[in-house]
DNA sequence: CTCCTCATGTAAACCGTTACATGATTAG
DNA sequence: CTAATCATGTAACGGTTTACATGAGGAG
């Protein structure tokens, strides 16, 4: 399973492979600037750190998938441009329509299912303080896809239209966070029932 | 940072170690258990393997924060039953207020990313599937969480109030996915910007 | 003179999955 | 007879984070 090795042709990548492969099709980039690239607004969702993303180039331009052009850096070391080749497409393209699993890590879910053994105040204090943060991001992210949607990025056909689909993922990812964290925080607080504030199902489209 | 060394008191538990404590807080459980356990409803939001949850039970007795009572067990080793000791559950206690860190990781995201470089019907037809999916899960969620409720589970004076929690942070996100993935679909199909049907906001109850 | 940004790497440790290994009891 | 369930562990590997390491150029 564990086909990383080159011998020619379709070795599989890991998760964060195609990212960068992703994040190349943006555009040509060093390895540094793929590092802050992973923070808007796909770090919402994806992340890696420095030290991670130089190997996994290196392994990517061993499988032909990117190209790097080489330049006298700042530092000791060459700086090295990276950019998507043709094999590198193709396999990201390949790689998009296999269905994915879900992947559960949620501390903020599994601190809640522990919420009768913590003290009622001091839960309903974090669980507020996290629906204020989340309202917060929620502004600023509304900020973002309004500008997004002025931009024409709400066409599937703009070539960032991706940005703004993971950008309403996020947008509504805080919603649930923002809503069901104040719901968690009155019913710790009111000690009593509280129902939970479900909006009114939007009719669908369809799907 | 590695303080799993055992030299008395307050050494840091890694999460899966509080999520088995708060597991234990249900009842005490062998291990075999445990793994069961961390299926439903909390598994959409942490699992792990037996062959994680082993040795960090061993770590957590080690700690002083659970007990094991041994039997003669099936198979050729001991069974040991552990329980939660007042250590553990005042650990657990001061887990639950430190503020947690969002953990992005969603590769239905990060696909969503780079859609401008795969084919328009075959993702169109992978988010359809995927909001096809989520429909289903929700579906099931909203009647387990009718019979919580039928059980007076979402009083948070319920024992098992945490579960309940949980559970309705699975069915939010679930609804999100439902309506994010057909909403992709549709543009991704239509190739034309398809306005996002964002919910009328509820009114907001104080946080 | 100091701090920040740009730029690239390696090493050690930890977290998580897959696979290997054993063996009794019960249901079909 | 066979398969599932109960029950507990270890080993190997890959993915991720933290820390170590180097050094130019510009802003304050």
């Amino acid at each position: 399973m564990g086909a990383r090795d080159g011998d020619d042709s379709a070795t599989a990548g890991s998760t964060l492979g195609y990212a960068l492969l992703s994040l190349l099709t943006r555009g040509p980039a060093t390895g540094y600037q793929l590092a802050s690239r992973v923070k808007a607004p796909i770090g919402h969702f994806w992340t890696a750190k420095h030290s991670q993303i130089y190997p996994e180039l290196a392994r990517l331009a061993a499988a032909g998938w990117v190209r790097a052009a080489e330049e006298a850096g700042p530092g000791p070391r060459a700086k090295k441009t990276y950019e998507l080749t043709p094999d590198g497409l193709a396999a990201l393209r390949a790689w998009l329509v296999v269905p994915p699993v879900a992947q559960p890590r949620s501390e903020i879910t599994l601190k809640a299912y522990a919420a009768n053994s913590g003290d009622p105040a001091a839960m309903a204090a974090l669980y507020g303080g996290l629906a204020a943060q989340a309202a917060r991001t929620l502004a600023e992210y509304e900020q973002d896809a309004a500008d997004m949607r002025a931009q024409g990025m709400d066409d599937p056909a703009h070539p960032r239209f991706g940005n703004y689909a993971v950008l309403l993922m996020g947008l509504e990812s805080q919603r649930v966070v923002q809503r069901w964290s104040a719901w968690l925080a009155a019913s710790l607080d009111g000690g009593a029932p509280v129902p939970y504030p479900h909006p009114p199902a939007p009719r669908d489209n369809g799907y």
